[in-house]
DNA sequence: GACTGTGAAGTAGTTCACAGCT
DNA sequence: AGCTGTGAACTACTTCACAGTC
């Protein structure tokens, strides 16, 4: 609420649930204060971006000792959102959408299954980790009842489009896009896409020009 | 073989699956020719990108005319090495790695499933997605076999520096990293990752700051 | 002495704008 | 006239290096 307003760089943002992964870790180790340099190294960045991107975040750290780990954690969570559940929403039964809606990695780091709907009669009704798959009809009732919700598209690429579109409609802000396609939502309106396949095929261009350095980003 | 030797920068990689994707797509109605505006529209990007990204891999384009889509295929699918299949092993029989291993979108798009392995005696042998589940004392003989291999680790994140630590010592020179860990391995092995978690909560994060403009990053 | 926070310098990526070919 | 290919300008991100604080 008070937090500094200042702007966030996307590449600042796309690390901060890195360095949340890490503070959990390390106040699960009772570990209670934590340096740049450490930092770095468990999340495989040099020390001065671990300070920088900290730094966006406000002065958490004392000059000398090194960060809280609490408190950059609870800092890190507030910065996030991530302070209170955001339940999700599975569009789509397939084998992708069966596996996201069993993977325990959700739930346990604050994203519970609130629900599975899929267009295809035959799989409503089935059941599918914890709940049942619910019909599409259903969608804007059960965004209305678990609000806010993070949509996610588990379907084949090309009715991706169109699901977007009903998640929007339904009151769905934030859509993550398994399916291999492009969506397009309005603004204000969060987005971002996962495709497995286009991942293999950057480790595929990688491997084919692998003869002098850059090969692997070492990230990761 | 002939190649443009010009280094491509990593952004430009990342994008490059996207444009086979669209491509792909393009033969598939018989379109002959594609413009930089149009390829941009279809990528979610702007037509400068585009054409700074195709001229990295050559001179493919006919000025006044765009591009022709089946010769951009091929040279695509050239550049990316994506010419032959990669055949991909999972470590990993859990909810993340049969869903993985049943995914269809990877063998459709040149990436079959060469086998599953994990450590858990209970888990070998049963079948999933085509295949049997086999021991982990497997691996380095299933790489043997199918060279080049992608290895895909599906486990949790604290066995997964060991895993990639065992396919690397199998002779995978490629991993795509599903483990909410670090992993690091040698150069000139190429890893990726992907934290399914991380990117929900980087949609969390960007919920939490919507007030203005750049909430969601517009492609995808 | 140790370690953060940050201006300044350096590097990578994007977009502009137009010359050059068809 | 239409559309590519690309230097040049711009913007974003990273890294350096050191002043400031404990």
């Amino acid at each position: 609420m008070d937090g500094h307003a200042r702007r966030i760089p996307d590449a600042t943002v796309a690390r901060l649930p890195e360095y949340l992964r890490i503070l959990v870790e390390l106040a699960e180790q009772r570990i209670g204060t934590v340096s740049s340099e450490r930092l770095a190294e468990l999340a495989g960045v040099n020390a001065a971006k671990v300070r920088k991107d900290l730094s966006y975040l406000g002065t958490y750290g004392t000059r000398g000792v090194g960060y809280d780990v609490d408190y950059l954690l609870f800092q890190m969570r507030q910065a996030l959102g991530v302070t209170q559940d955001w339940p999700v929403v599975v569009v789509g039964a397939g084998n992708l959408g069966r596996a996201l809606a069993n993977y325990a990695g959700f739930s346990d780091r604050g994203f519970p299954l609130a629900a599975v709907v899929d267009v295809d009669d035959a799989k409503v009704g089935t059941t599918v980790g914890e709940v049942a798959v619910r019909p599409m009809s259903d969608l804007a009732e059960l965004v209305r009842a678990n609000q806010p919700v993070i949509g996610v598209i588990a379907t084949p690429g090309p009715v991706a489009q169109l699901v977007a579109d009903q998640l929007v409609a339904a009151g769905v802000t934030a859509i993550l896009n398994f399916a291999p396609a492009l969506v397009s939502v309005p603004p204000n309106i969060s987005l971002r896409k996962v495709d497995l396949a286009l991942e293999l095929q950057i480790l595929s261009f990688y491997q084919s020009h692998r003869e002098s350095g850059s090969a692997s980003r070492s990230w990761a």
